[in-house]
RNA sequence: GGAGGAGUGGCAGAGCGGUUGAAUGCACCGGUCUUGAAAACCGGCAUACUCGAGAGGGUAUCGGGGGUUCGAAUCCCUCCUCCUCCGCCA
């Protein structure tokens, strides 16, 4: 969310970069300046009617005490008109604030100069190609989903019965497999100096405000109304709101955070050829590396962010390929993000297996995570955030990109956590 | 889940309707003293919003929200959290 104070100070530009996303509503930052200025006067107003208010109780507290009660309820005559006016007021400042929130809930983030225009995934830029050849595999190649029946690792069918569609189930060398990748990513993410939690995986209503999933994908979390808590969608989101509330020291940073959760997705609306086996689904495992960062060096952070995840798809020997979102393919939060796709050798498609994003103050104006200068005052921090990695498109790449007549053949950087070399 | 108790500044801990944003102690920062340190002494030490060029001012905040009152940390309602006991349980 945008403070109000910057959209005031530099609507120009907001604007400006507003358009790449394609949002032109001028009205709209009008409105929230308006708004503000008006929660401005009334609170004005109201503070110094309850200054009035103050000054008068304590001066009918003299009065009781010398015995003049006359005067003292004269006074309170007076006090009660002014009393009925805060409230007056008090009921438009509610209002006035509503219509702010919900007027700021609707700016997306300013995007980052670098972001280009555009509308879809089509305008997306190449940041980094693929210049390598890709996998060349034996006739007989299948695709993942048809690689997990046959080597019987990951089970859809069983996870229809037990729970729905979306929901596999791991069995055996698969189970291995997923858990080596948690354990690698999770030890390569300690090399680089990420502290490791293991986050609750339900989230209260304020963490999920906090980080930005509501109110603006409410539809896409799974909702315990019962106790109203939400399965997390991502690690960012418990991991991201241990800073909830925070005033840093600027010596505290940089914070360097990571964990593997499952995630939890309800994907209201995907459907399709494209979203078969492990492509997309309800559950899955990630290993998220989280960043809290001076505004100044956001940007170094996210670059070393983005050598981290490349460096662990360069160990996994997997072709990948980074890109530039566009601005309109640019999350609502995100201020610049690049996503790693890695090639799926089998199904002759890239698949999505990172995003790397750097939110600027966007989630920490919400988090109220700020730090202090050497002057003591008060700034927002960066926060930063990046998948390293989400297992489901890993796996099904490894599988179809490893696959031999024989077996499928383990990585060697994994072969320690899975104690095996092949599937067969 | 049932029955009790409790939530006050960074921590400890007073206050229980009227100069209380909040005593006191510790911690912390600055100073005096000292060759240096410690001790002692003096001073400072919350956050948010807002007005002001600044000095500084105003308002709110004693777990959260609501209420009573001219006035609430203090009374009432409600929610949350923690502690003790009972029940259930990996």
């Amino acid at each position: 969310m945008l403070q109000p104070n910057f959209i005031k100070e530099n609507k120009e530009r907001v604007l400006e970069g507003l358009k790449k996303r394609n949002f032109t509503d001028a009205h709209l930052l009008d409105e929230i300046i308006d708004l503000d200025q008006r929660r401005k006067d009334i609170q004005s107003e109201s503070d110094h009617l309850q200054s009035s208010v103050n000054k008068s109780s304590k001066e009918i507290g003299m009065l009781f005490k010398q015995g003049k009660k006359d005067e003292a309820s004269v006074i309170q005559e007076q006090v009660k008109t002014w009393k009925a006016k805060i409230t007056e007021l008090n009921t438009e400042a509610d209002d006035v604030k509503t219509r702010l929130q919900d007027a700021l809930l609707n700016v997306p983030n300013v995007p980052h100069p670098s972001v280009p225009a555009g509308n879809t995934d089509e305008d997306n830029e190449v940041y980094q190609a693929w210049e390598k050849p890709f996998p060349t595999l034996h006739d007989g190649k299948k695709p993942h989903w048809e690689l997990m029946e046959e080597y019987d690792i990951i089970d859809l069918k069983l996870g229809v019965k037990v729970t729905g569609a979306g929901f596999p189930v791991y069995k055996g060398k698969g189970a291995k497999l997923q858990r080596a990748l948690i354990s690698y990513f999770l030890d390569k993410a300690d090399e680089a100096g990420y502290l490791e939690y293991i986050p609750p995986h339900m989230v209260n209503e304020a963490s999920a405000r906090g980080t930005g999933q509501l109110p603006d994908k409410e539809g896409q979390m799974y909702h315990a109304t019962q106790d109203d808590l939400y399965l997390i969608p991502t690690a960012e989101v418990p991991i991201t709101n241990i800073y909830r509330d925070v005033i840093l020291k600027e010596d505290d940073f940089p914070v360097k955070m990571t964990g593997y959760t499952p995630c939890f997705r309800r994907e209201a609306g995907s459907y399709g050829a494209h979203v078969r086996g492990l492509n997309r689904v309800h559950q899955f495992d990630k290993v998220e590396i989280v960043r809290v960062e001076h505004p100044d060096k956001s940007y170094a952070a996210l670059e070393e962010m983005i050598k981290h995840v490349g460096g662990l798809l360069d160990e996994l020997g997997l072709p990948y390929r980074i890109l530039r979102l566009c601005g309109g393919d640019l999350g609502f939060t995100s201020a610049l993000t690049f996503d790693f796709e890695t090639y799926s050798a089998a199904q002759e498609r890239w698949l999505e297996v990172s995003s790397v994003s750097n939110f600027e103050t966007f989630q920490s104006n919400r988090l109220k995570l700020r730090f202090k200068d050497k002057d003591n005052k008060k700034h927002l921090a960066h926060t930063l955030n990046g998948s390293a990695l989400a297992l489901p498109r890993i796996m099904a790449t490894i599988l179809e990109n490893y696959q031999t007549p024989d077996g499928i053949i383990i990585p060697e950087v994994l072969r320690p956590y899975t104690r095996f070399d092949k599937i067969d």
